[in-house]
Order: C-alpha cells, then structure tokens, then sequence
DNA sequence: GTCAAACTTTTTGTATACAAGAATTTGATT
DNA sequence: AATCAAATTCTTGTATACAAAAAGTTTGAC
C-alpha cells in the first residue's frame, strides 16, 4: 500500500472529476480541498501536476488549476484514437498471442457471454474491461499496453455512458466473439478490423453517444464568444 | 513567460535526462538539484512528479525519484507505436488535409530538398521535425496531433542518433516526397503505408539503431539476475 | 571474520510561514 | 450612477521546519 498523501489526493481528485463533481473550467480551491482531505496544500499541488499531466486539469500559472473537461469533439477525437490503438492491438495480436493469453481471452468472453444471458449489465462492463485490457497484453508490446490502458481509462466514464444504451451487449458481445475467432486463426487483418469498428463511434453510435453527452456532467462549457446585437 | 521555477526545473531536468546526464536508475538528489538550480525542494518536488507522469523518472515511495532510460527493446516498442500513429496521421491527413497546410507540407519538404543536397544536417533535421508535425497536424484530429507529437518528441533523442547515418537524408527525402504526393492526390492508403515504413524500425534500420544505441548514454541498466556458478 | 542489534545520519513527505501576484473592494471623482 | 485608482484581501509559488522512514555506521556477540 502506498503511504502517500499526495497519491491518495490525486486519485480521489481524479475520480471526482472523471464523475462530473466539478463543471467544466472550475477552479479547484488548495485551500478548501486541503482542508477536505485533511492535508496541508503540499501534497494537494503535487496532485495537481499529474492531473495536468494527464490533461484533466488545467494548470495556469498564479491562477490556480481548473478542471477540463473535453467538449463534444475532442472526445470524438479520442474514440478516434482509442479505435486505431485498438485496431492496432489486434492486429499485433493476431501473429503474436501467446496461448495462456488466448485462453485467457476465451474465458472472458464466456464471461461476457454469461453477463449478457443474465442480463447483468455491470458484470458485462467488468468483463469487458478486462477483455479490452488483455488485447492490449496479447499485442506483445507493452509501450503500446501502457498508452492504449491509459487512453482507455481515460474514455472510461464515456464509454460506461454508451453501453446503457438498449441491443449494445448483445452486440458488443457478438463482436467480441468474432475478434476472438479472428486470434484463434491468427488473421490479424480480421481482428484489426472488428476491433477498429467495435470501438469506433460511427453510425447510430454516434448519436447515441451525442445524446449521453448532451445529459451529462461531463460536458466542456461551450466557450464565449462575442455576440452581435 | 512563464514565471515558475517548477517548470523551469522540470524543463533543465527534461534536457538533462534526455542527453543523457544521468545514468539509467541514478538517483535525482533533490538536495543536491535544489542547490544547483537555486530553488528550494517544494518546485523541485513538482517537476519530479510530471517528470515521472511522462516516464522519464521512476518515483519510488521514500526512496525517491529514479531517472529511467528505455531499455532497447522498449525503444523499439516505441518506434512501433510511432509509426502507426504517423501511419494514422497520414490516412487522415489525405483525406482532411486543407489547402493552406498542404502548402506548407510542400514547403518544408522543399527546405528538405535544400538541406539534403546542401549537405546540411543540422538543417534537414530541423525541417524533418516541422515536416512531422505538420501531417499530425493535417491529419484534423488534435488530439492525435497531440499524442503523436508527446511521443514524437519521447523518441528524439533517438531519432537524432539515426539520421546520422550515411545515406538515411536521401532516403529520407525520397519518402517525404511519396509521402507529399500520396496527400496532393488524396491517396489515403499510399500515404499511410509509406510514413509506416518511413517512421518504422525494420530492415537496415533496425541494425544502425542498434549500434548507436549501444554507444549512446541512454542505455538501460541490464536487469540484475542471479548467476548460476 | 560474520552477522545482527542499536545508534546515527540522511532523506523523504508534509506542514507551515511568508513574499509577491491576482482578484476584489472601497472610495474618490466625474 | 459609472469609472477608475488605491487599498485590501485572497491566492499562488517557494522557502523552511520538522517528523518519520530509510540508509548507513558502530558495536558487540559468537
């Protein structure tokens, strides 16, 4: 266990954050948060450098840290990314995955399969995250693990927005079975594209996810601009 | 400007670990660096944590912060992942890239053109970065400019050690120029095949990359393993 | 000479103090 | 009432102080 106030502090900021406690371009009070989490401001600023870091926060310098969160687009752009990373994964994957890891994969996506019957729609996320996270450790390329479980983290509270919606498991799950059919016969073209297409937003995806994101808390505030009479 | 002396300190510290200063697993004594760079222990402390958030330090709870060079099969990993993001970039860029950016892609790949045959290194290097940059930027994802850019700029240190190579500029340009027509002509797959090749480590590459990383200070410690008698 | 326990020194993590910059209020002036 | 500058308050950035953990050293038993 980590006996650091300064990572504790960051990891509760992070999740408050990432569950839409603050809006968009808040300013986050050292003083008020130092007293929350009974620490002295210390290890609540160096929190504050890895949140910027990580993009969650914005640092501006004798200003204070805001939090940001990414207008409709940028998270577009994200799933963008996430998919090529994905894509990518598989692809590696299909002529690198080792036999533990494969079997690894199958009793996950029987795990999928038994959450989706069952109707148990947080057993499918927990599955699917796992599933998602051993395609990045079959692709036999660690850097590309760290950035594509670090991009995937980073999309978590959108993607938990998009798989409420109705038929998304039963769908999701078919697709996992065909990237996992595709590394059972190493056809690293097939499982490339399944995966790019399961993660990308595109289609009624698209407006579904639209939809969620007008709802929630997590919506970047539309900048101002000059108005005319 | 910026008035911090965190940043000041993480940027020094940055160009120190990258050129090679410390020694892989060396310890960053903070008592030692406040001295140095005239600061307290409080902005030094700062920088170390986006130092570690950006992989160049290894922050180990009341040991400290340990800088921590790739080892060479991480640096080939990383290359991997380069070159499919500027793989992506340019599938993108050749169907989004605007006018005005493809302009000044032709003028820099132009500037190449002048540094190579001039025989000026310094100069084609300097112009391969901006080259670089500019498919992140053509390619209308800012998101993906940014991570290509973060990891583009990881890698530099590297890359520096490559192009030293007799022969790589002409080869270099060759691509740069395919890569230019593939855009003007809109050829999505043409553009991302040759910026895969041109960003990846195979063939020939992979060898001189070897033997300049062996000489570079940026080698990793090996692993201490027990011997066997 | 080896090992371990007790101690000393060094170093980290956090609290607190304080100066300088930003935001806010006040008050004078129009 | 609106505007602007001076004064005041608040906040950030950095130095310093201090407790607790880790590393290093000494001492003593075997």
């Amino acid at each position: 266990m980590n006996t650091r106030m300064a990572d504790h502090v960051r990891e509760a900021l992070e999740q408050m954050i990432v569950t839409g406690e603050f809006a968009d371009g808040e300013r986050l009070d050292e003083i008020r948060l130092a007293e929350r989490f009974h620490v002295s401001r210390t290890p609540l600023r160096e929190a504050f450098q890895v949140l910027a870091a990580s993009g969650l926060v914005e640092l501006l310098p004798r200003r204070g840290a805001f939090v940001r969160h990414p207008a409709f687009h940028e998270m577009i752009e994200m799933f963008e990314v996430m998919a090529e990373l994905e894509a990518f994964c598989g692809r590696l994957a299909a002529r690198r995955v080792t036999p533990d890891v494969l079997a690894a994969i199958r009793a996950t996506v029987d795990a999928c399969e038994a959450a989706a019957h069952a109707g148990d729609s947080d057993g499918y996320y927990r599955e699917n995250e796992r599933f998602h996270h051993m395609i990045y450790t079959a692709s036999g390329n660690e850097f590309l693990e760290g950035e594509a479980q670090r991009l995937h983290r980073r999309l978590q509270p959108f993607r938990r927005m998009q798989l409420r919606v109705r038929g998304r498991m039963v769908q999701s799950l078919t697709e996992h079975r065909q990237i996992l059919d595709a590394l059972e016969e190493g056809d690293s073209t097939t499982a490339e594209t399944v995966l790019r297409d399961h993660v990308a937003v595109q289609g009624g995806k698209f407006n579904d996810l639209m939809a969620s994101y007008k709802q929630s808390n997590l919506r970047a505030k539309p900048p101002l601009v000059a108005m005319r009479g």
